[in-house]
Order: C-alpha cells, then sequence, then structure tokens
DNA sequence: GCCGAACTTGACCGACCGTTCAAACGCCGG
DNA sequence: CCGGCGTTTGAACGGTCGGTCAAGTTCGGC
C-alpha cells in the first residue's frame, strides 16, 4: 500500500516545521542553523536537506507553517462562541502577548515580525504574509459583521474596523514584547477593547 | 591642535554609518556584510572595523543613528508649523511611506523593523528603541496637548491618544511598506486621519 | 527470507566572511 | 626635509556553516 509513505514523509515534514519553529522563536531568524533544527528534531543535519531543498526554503516554510497552525487553532476556539462581544474580547486576550498567563509571551509575535523583514525582500514569503494577513483581517471583519447583524455592534463599514484593530494590534503587540516599560499587556488590552467599544458602540 | 583630528574622525564615523544604513535599507539586515559597507563608503574593509570594533556594533548603531536622523528630521520640519492640526496632518504625510512623492518607500520603516527583530535579542538594542520609541509618542502627544490648549482639539488623555496613533501607524505602516493590495499608502493616511479627528473632536 | 526503495546518518567539502595584521601612506610640527 | 603618529590598505587567516555524498539501516511487498 501507498499510505504508509507519504505519511510518514508528512510526519517527518511537520516535526521538522514545527522544530524549526521552535528555534527560530527562540533563538530568531538569523541565529538558526541547520544543525540546530536538526538537533531540536532529534534527527541528523543531513536529514533536513533530505526533506528540504535549502535551508531558505525550510525557513520559510517554517514561518508561515507556525503562523498557520496559530491562525487555525485560534479560529476554531473563538467559533465556539455565541456572542460577537465576546468573540472580540477572546481574540484580544489571545493576540496581546502575555495577557494570559498560560502563554509564552514571545511565541507567535516574534515569529510574525520575522515574516515582515523577510517578506521585504523575499517574494514568495511575500505573497505567503499578505494571504495569511488577510485571513486574519477578514475574520475580525467577519466577527464585526455577524455583530452588526445580531443587533450587538452599531454600524460601520466592517473592513475599514477591522483594519483598524487589527493594525492598533501589530503596532501594540511590537511595544508589548519589547517589553516597553509603558506599555504593559494590561495596558494594550484596554486600549484594543476601549478603541472597539468607541468604534463599534457597545459598553465594556 | 586637537580640533583636526577629532573633526576627521566624527567625520568617517558618520560616513561609515551612513553608508550602513544605506546598505542595511537595500540588502537587509541579514545580508549586510562589511565588505558591502566598505564599498559603499569608498574605502577598504579593513577601515571599518578601525572605527568599530565589530559587525555587530556597527550595524546597531547604524540603526539607531539612522532612525534618531529621522526623528530629527521631522522634529524640526514640524516645529515650524503653527496649527497642532497642521503640525499632525503634516506628521502622518511624512509617516506613511509612500505617500509623498519624493519620499522613498522603504527607507525609515524597513529600518525600524530591523530595529524591532534586533531588539529581541540584543539588551542595547532593546534599550535605544525603547528610547526612540518613547520619545517619538512623547512628540505626538506634545502636538496633542498643545492642540488641547489652543482649543483646537478636544479633551481626552493625550499619552493614550499618542499610544494610540503612533501604534496604528506603525501597524498600518507595516501593511502599506509589504505592498498589500488592500493597503494602500492613501487609505492608511485616511484612516490615521480619520482616527485622529474622531478621538481629538476635530473636523477634516 | 530476500530484494529494493525509501529513509537516515555523519563525515566531508568548499565557500564565504569577520577579523587581524604588517606594511604603506600622508600630514603636521619642528 | 625629516620623524612620527594617525590613518588606510588589502592580503591572509581561520572558523563557521550550508550543502553533498557514499555508506548504512529499515521496512514493506513478493
Amino acid at each position: 500500500m501507498s499510505a504508509v509513505r507519504p505519511k510518514s514523509t508528512r510526519d517527518r515534514n511537520q516535526e521538522i516545521l514545527d522544530a524549526a519553529a521552535r528555534v527560530i522563536t527562540e533563538r530568531g531568524l538569523a541565529e538558526t542553523r541547520i544543525s540546530d533544527v536538526a538537533e531540536q528534531a532529534g534527527v541528523s543535519p543531513g536529514l533536513i536537506l533530505y526533506y528540504f531543498d535549502s535551508k531558505d526554503r525550510l525557513l520559510s516554510e517554517a514561518l508561515t507553517y507556525a503562523n498557520d497552525q496559530f491562525f487555525l487553532r485560534m479560529s476554531r476556539e473563538i467559533r465556539r462562541i455565541p456572542s460577537a462581544k465576546e468573540q472580540l474580547r477572546r481574540l484580544v486576550d489571545l493576540s496581546v502577548p502575555g495577557y494570559l498567563p498560560e502563554f509564552g509571551k514571545l511565541d507567535e509575535w516574534a515569529l510574525w515580525m520575522e515574516v515582515w523583514v523577510r517578506a521585504l525582500r523575499d517574494p514568495q514569503m511575500a505573497k505567503d504574509r499578505e494571504i495569511l494577513d488577510q485571513r486574519w483581517r477578514q475574520s475580525i471583519a467577519d466577527i464585526v459583521r455577524a455583530g452588526q447583524a445580531a443587533g450587538e455592534f452599531g454600524p460601520g463599514d466592517a473592513d475599514e474596523i477591522a483594519l483598524l484593530l487589527a493594525s492598533l494590534m501589530d503596532g501594540l503587540a511590537i511595544q508589548v514584547i519589547m517589553n516597553d516599560s509603558q506599555v504593559s499587556p494590561e495596558r494594550m488590552h484596554r486600549l484594543c477593547m476601549a478603541v472597539a467599544a468607541k468604534e463599534l458602540g457597545f459598553e465594556l
């Protein structure tokens, strides 16, 4: 049967991508070596190049893979919440680095920043980034529209408000993961919710 | 006299920092070689290490130097504008990448993103970044306060509004320099001014 | 069991690049 | 003109990786 090889191959692929994402998160893209990824994955360096054509390809795929995973996890969780207002709150909860104690602080945003820098010069990465980002804004816009349809939110251009909230979270998250002394996770959370409440006309 | 050596030394220092900033802007931090900087500055590679202890130090200094220059240039220009509202508009004009045709698109923001990534792991860079960022927010807050004092703007916590506007611009600028098809310079500009108008209660 | 293909290893190569250094240059005071 | 010091050069060194490869291992199908 041909089911075995593809399955184990895909497993190895994901294992390596996971390992790569973990190493990048910890050491940063610039300081990530193939041997680091191999060690993290518990395999030999040679195997990495057996599954990925080059280091660059591996790292690019790892970045989009990790961000994709994050989006899917959040997406799944939010879909279960009935109230749009609570969906939005949860989205902010999960987006503010270090706000929920059970999650690491760097993790997602640090990778996201590496994506930005790489996307400046790598056309494939640029394309992937745009898709990921538009999907992200889209899901915020969907929440807004759902809330408006349910009467939880006031009127307003959903796409414009989504862009506003997404960009605001990007900008604030940067300060927070940098440990800026004036921008705590709590302050970021408060400001995001305040802007959302003002734009969407709901009470906190 | 001792005036000659310090002067020429400082010139060389700045020349090299300028050259480094230009190379980083063009090729990205990761792809910047000492020999590239030397070539850009029109000197030999050895001289770079004569003026800077190491490549890392050089690049860190170049990043803060360039951002510092940008801030001072903008600061000087804005101080000459009498109306707070016009100051704000000009600040947005100059911050939106590619909005004014006479300025390059990547320049400042691309360097700024490199600062972010590096600051994640380099404590000195982290310290410098926080200072630069706070000074930036501070100058926005000053405009807000001036406008409030002059009756151009409505009431509101100036520091909170400054953080909001600064973060929003960060987040939007990222999309714009990435050439996101849905976030044009014009849209960024419009959204920034709309939020400012809404928060500060003025007409566009 | 045995064959072959897929998978895995780790030693090795070669290029690249940060850094060092000995030598040359040029300018200024004397 | 000369001596010396600050500056500049560019060749050379050495370490670090990305990528290759030949040999070994595993495993499913016959």
